[in-house]
DNA sequence: CCTAACATACCAACTGGTCTGTTTCTATTA
DNA sequence: TAATAGAAACAGACCAGTTGGTATGTTAGG
């Protein structure tokens, strides 16, 4: 089984699901970003368009959950291992632009509400995402409760924060959030 | 001057750009919805479907900074003050199961990296939020520099709520947001 | 030789947008 | 006050381009 024009096929349109969003990626944009002919694709994605985003959401799932994952075991405490990740945020940022392999936004926006199947990948992935963030923070010496909360609110404001900056093409509310997170940590330790 | 036919055409589609995003939301889909021709639409708008949006979001503008403006006046502390906002959206949500007239992240997302003019006016939107946090912050006491952070972490950690609601198609995210706040607030004072 | 992995022509449905009417209102003038 | 001119407010047919999706091929590898 060659994997090669699959892997393609989703690693492209993954990053451009994410910079536009799904309704605004056409199967022939992707084609021919990938320079991959439409029986390809409807080989490797029988039921089209749809199977192939959420084909997406699932590896950026695994690729997200790495990410973070290697920068939360590296840190001792949630608030250094936090800072390093929005750091990391940053500076793709205002390398690229756009932070593609860390948000979703634009598919929850669009989708959530459209299909069921995308929803639950989305939904999966933000629960990932703040269960990494929720075992750091108990091992901080956080009680069960409050770092189920923390978590959320954590993954919230950088998620939030990351739409800021798209509209203010500029990095700043990220470092504003990085700066802020561990005063709130502090108060609530 | 008849606005009705255009106010509708307004007010229809604020709706309906919000819930599904921009390209998902077709012309033809607009017009049935409103009970309005093509002919009227471009009369209306003749720089076609981008005009249309782009007046939408200034609308929104209105209506948002109106009504949060409104809820902030009304209550001391801001504190008080984002609790009851939040509320507020948190009925909404629960009615609705989206909350339309306080959030624009599909717009957001979808367009931010494509068109200018949506991005400003996404842009000055949020600006004109943050100025309400900021300005009641420093009412509270707060420093400028940092009612003006604790203002944007604010919109951020609600935009961010508002997307695990969506995918989470309950309302505890913006519960639990609701309930960290105050201890943030108080933490910084 | 059979199946996975493509390639390509094709399709109906729909997209945003234009063009040419027609109606309705309104201000002006005889 | 009635007639009329002209503009605003539509209505609806039409269009080229694109959309996601399919059907029927061909090619290459085990």
């Amino acid at each position: 089984m060659n994997m090669d024009t699959k892997s393609l096929l989703i690693d492209t349109s993954t990053i451009l699901f994410q910079q536009k969003g799904y309704k605004s990626v056409g199967l022939n944009e992707i084609l021919k970003a990938c320079n991959v002919t439409k029986g390809a694709l409807y080989h490797h994605f029988p039921n089209g368009k749809e199977e192939l985003l959420i084909t997406c959401l699932h590896s950026l799932n695994e690729v997200i959950i790495t990410d973070i994952e290697a920068i939360f075991s590296r840190h001792l405490s949630t608030k250094e291992a936090t800072i390093s990740m929005i750091d990391t945020l940053i500076h793709q940022f205002e390398k690229d632009g756009t932070i593609t392999g860390y948000t979703f936004s634009s598919i929850v926006s669009e989708m959530a509400t459209m299909s069921e199947p995308v929803r639950n990948a989305c939904g999966a992935l933000y629960e990932n995402i703040q269960n990494i963030y929720c075992k750091k923070l108990q091992a901080d010496g956080f009680s069960n409760e409050s770092a189920t909360s923390i978590a959320l609110f954590m993954t919230a404001s950088i998620e939030g924060a990351m739409m800021l900056c798209l509209t203010q093409k500029s990095a700043d509310p990220l470092k504003t959030i990085a700066s802020l997170l561990p005063n709130l940590l502090n108060s609530l330790q």
